[in-house]
DNA sequence: TAGAAACATTGACATAGATCAATATAGCTT
DNA sequence: AAGCTATATTGATCTATGTCAATGTTTCTA
């Protein structure tokens, strides 16, 4: 520990020196990786430590200059394109520990926008010293390029979803991709706060606020999740995976 | 030129030194970069060209080790990912110059599996020495990182067209971006062939393909395309902008 | 070159989820 | 704390697109 330290604690409370949640990383997806000393020092020099950002306002926006990535301190935050014709696609929620705006890399400019859902800290990665870190530092270009893969491999799995499943299966899948990165955090699975609006949920997952809404008062109704307003209290994993078309160990699909 | 060279003539050209296409690169976004002789050659040593693969055979399966990325020189592949539940989603169709894995990198394994819609030729890379040489080139590392980022925009454009767009304008949005695929690489704009199924475009669009045959038709009959079978003989550019909401320079949109 | 198998088209009908409309609730602002 | 606005819920319809079924057309295989 002396010689090496995991990422995420240094962003996570940049100057510190805790060390809870261990197994995460400066990673989206939460890979585990670890830096030599003198590498993380490096890093941490090129470390922009950014004002808090209020809920709804923009971090970045589409065709902005492309100069920074964003690692999320504390909050939330969501990402979206906007076609030509106007329509907004939210193509992301970003958690604590994640890494936004890779997208960005292959045209010079933002692909997306970013606006907070909450108020929200980030640390600034200036591109430019970014590259000449990822150049100096095999760990870290490949942590970085680890995050742009497991982005497709998401971006894939919701392309997957919203060409293939119902929208009962959608939901189920947001709750419980939802779970999984509050639990790898460190967090409840069964229990956590939705910090984005019903609209957003739905924008998200391509259907129209009122089947969101009318889902989840049925998944309620039918004891699958216990919600009330923003706050969920409880998520029935087994039965959720289930109607998300996953492998459950146990009992047959009967839920809702 | 003596002293920097496109990838893609190398590619595609392997052993030669044709400068056909002098727009395109190893990206699949046809990026142009350059790399110098020297680091040219180190590229060259560690690419392996494979035999041809036929239609219909499998390149690489979601869940194999990932060990290497492939560039295709000639044909097409598709790329596709299971749901545990069976079902099949196309994630992205694949042209000569375009490089294809690469979203396996996140967890060690294929996020995805590759096929062949037809008679297929690739250079393989193996990921070891492709990573070696990332640290030691740094426009290869950003080539590479700019390809990651333009399939995230590309899947989430997708998302996009998933989750807000008729299907109409998905079938509009899908001709328009192979047309620009191709006319990128110096071939019409205007009239190609479609290596791919009616079953593939229509599950690569979230669409039944009774949907994706009728559209066919009715585009046809209205004068946007004229295609017989898998040859597309004349698009009709603008109007299909029109239809898939892109703007246009001129008239109004009352295509259909 | 015939016959089979895969692929494509077309029509008739069914339905998941959108849209429209009304009301209820929560979160801000002063 | 009252009032305002944004957000959420619920109900009643409507419609784009899926599903089922039948037929036509290519593309393989022997």
């Amino acid at each position: 520990m002396s010689t090496e330290k995991k990422v995420l604690d240094f962003i996570a409370s940049s100057k510190t020196n805790q060390t809870h949640c261990s197994t995460c990383s400066l990673s989206s997806l939460c890979l585990p990786i670890t830096l030599q000393a003198d590498d993380l020092n490096a890093l941490e020099q090129v470390i922009k430590r950014g004002r808090p950002i209020q809920k709804g306002e923009v971090l970045f926006k589409q065709g902005d200059d492309f100069n920074a990535v964003f690692a999320i301190r504390t909050g939330a935050l969501k990402s979206f394109t906007l076609a030509q014709s106007g329509e907004e696609q939210i193509t992301g929620f970003h958690l604590a520990s994640e890494l936004v705006g890779l997208s960005g890399y292959a045209e010079d400019v933002h692909s997306v926008s970013a606006k907070a859902l909450e108020t929200t800290t980030v640390c600034e990665l200036p591109l430019d010293k970014l590259e000449i870190l990822c150049d100096e530092i095999p760990d870290l270009r490949k942590q970085v390029m680890r995050n742009m893969s497991g982005e497709i491999r998401q971006d894939q799995q919701m392309m997957l979803q919203l060409s293939k499943k119902s929208a009962d299966e959608r939901l189920a899948y947001f709750l419980l991709e939802l779970s999984h990165r509050f639990e790898r955090r460190g967090f409840s699975a069964k229990a956590f706060r939705l910090s984005m609006s019903r609209v957003d949920i739905s924008n998200y997952l391509g259907l129209a606020v009122e089947t969101v809404s009318r889902i989840f008062t049925r998944l309620q109704k039918n004891g699958l999740i216990t919600i009330e307003g923003k706050e969920i209290t409880h998520l029935n994993l087994d039965a959720l995976n289930r109607l998300a078309g996953n492998p459950v160990a146990d009992t047959q699909c009967d839920a809702l």
